[in-house]
DNA sequence: TCAATATCGATAAGTTATTATCGAATCCTT
DNA sequence: AAGGATTCGATAATAACTTATCGATATTGA
């Protein structure tokens, strides 16, 4: 129905994608043939109506009376995340949250590979962790151009996230994934994507205190 | 000109309350008096006009040619949140990503601390990590009742985080901060808020590849 | 073969959130 | 002391997202 990306696909949609892509594959991999968005609301939560409609903007179309064919879905889904390719992406900063984001396993679901770490701590750089080298962050220039990387991850103190930032940017990086809780200052060809806990938290406090305060008894 | 929590306030401004919060403190200890959204607004990246409207759900009245007293607006924005008063959490799981929760240590200005943490792992229980003592999960139920424990953090391998959540909620939990990519299946009064790295990667790797597109200079 | 049913896909309605506009209030400058 | 400038706060307009509804279609089972 819709050729490729024309139109832009709302970002509350592209969110859910992953949910939908992360069902899709165990179903697949379960050995099922079809799946109807009826199913798919009911696993993660949502209304069948919601899951039909991003799933127009997948370009697939649904069979009456089946539902969608998986082979085809999942393929479209990371396609339509641009994580039908992986993208190499470079991780700046390996404290706690940096050797959390390496040991995590699951990026290559994502689309996404981390080949190579960086840090300014003398004590580190030179070592490897979780297969990925660590190098000191002035190599990062030089290797990002012959390594063609185009991705890095920001997952050091506040305080030094604008001068990674610009470190990146000079070395034509083109998407920074920022865990920092700074808004970093980038030229506006530069897509910038933070994530900050306290958002979540702030939610979660919020509801559970409206909860704690509106459920009350008599 | 709002009592207290009357009207419930929307999703997206509690969300944006963490970044004005962490803006306004930094200016209090800077020794400023005062704060126009103006300012705010700039500093964080969003229109003044979205600042000033979401601020008035603080409850707190600016004042005109001058703006926001900081003395009120910080401790309104913590009162909005639920932050005002530390939160006992406990945190289930001490893999590497449970390990970067301990080790974090801003949650204090989130107005949540971990008191406690538990796993299954025999290697680790009996020890601590930045000062929190490691229980074996078994214990999680007589501690959350002694120590009056309201809040549980999932940190766990997605194919235990089910049956984690249960024992949560049996032992009286009313909200949980879900590390683990699954929908939890949880009682309609326990509040859960899923972190999910996917989704803010989703919407990063679609927008970096939607830029390469479209800016296709002739 | 034909009716019943589950599903998609499109349209419409409703809700929520964002953005724009403007008057009123206060401070600052002259 | 008076005019100009800046900011708040309210209202209105726009846009985005969600939810509801319904006909079309293909499959199943009688």
């Amino acid at each position: 129905m819709n050729n490729d990306a024309m139109q832009p696909i709302p970002l509350p949609t592209i969110r859910r994608f992953p949910e939908y892509l992360r069902f899709v594959e165990d179903k697949r991999l379960a050995g099922e043939e079809w799946i109807s968005t009826t199913e798919i609301g009911a696993a993660i939560g949502r209304k069948s109506v919601v899951v039909r409609k991003d799933l127009s903007y997948s370009g697939v179309a649904g069979h009456p009376r089946r539902g969608f064919r998986l082979e085809e879905l999942a393929p479209a889904l990371r396609r339509s995340l641009g994580w039908d390719n992986a993208t190499d992406a470079f991780l700046v900063g390996v404290g706690s949250l940096g050797q959390a984001l390496l040991g995590y396993g699951g990026f290559a679901n994502y689309g996404m590979r981390i080949v190579a770490a960086f840090d300014c701590n003398d004590d580190i750089t030179g070592g490897s962790m979780a297969q990925s080298q660590i190098f000191p962050i002035q190599k990062l220039p030089q290797l990002a151009k012959r390594m063609n990387v185009k991705l890095g991850i920001i997952a050091v103190p506040q305080d030094v996230a604008q001068s990674v930032a610009n470190i990146l940017v000079d070395a034509g990086i083109r998407g920074i994934w920022n865990f920092a809780p700074v808004q970093l200052d980038v030229p506006s060809n530069v897509v910038v994507r933070r994530e900050d806990l306290s958002h979540g938290l702030a939610v979660l406090s919020y509801q559970l205190r409206e909860e704690c305060e509106t459920i009350r008894p008599e």
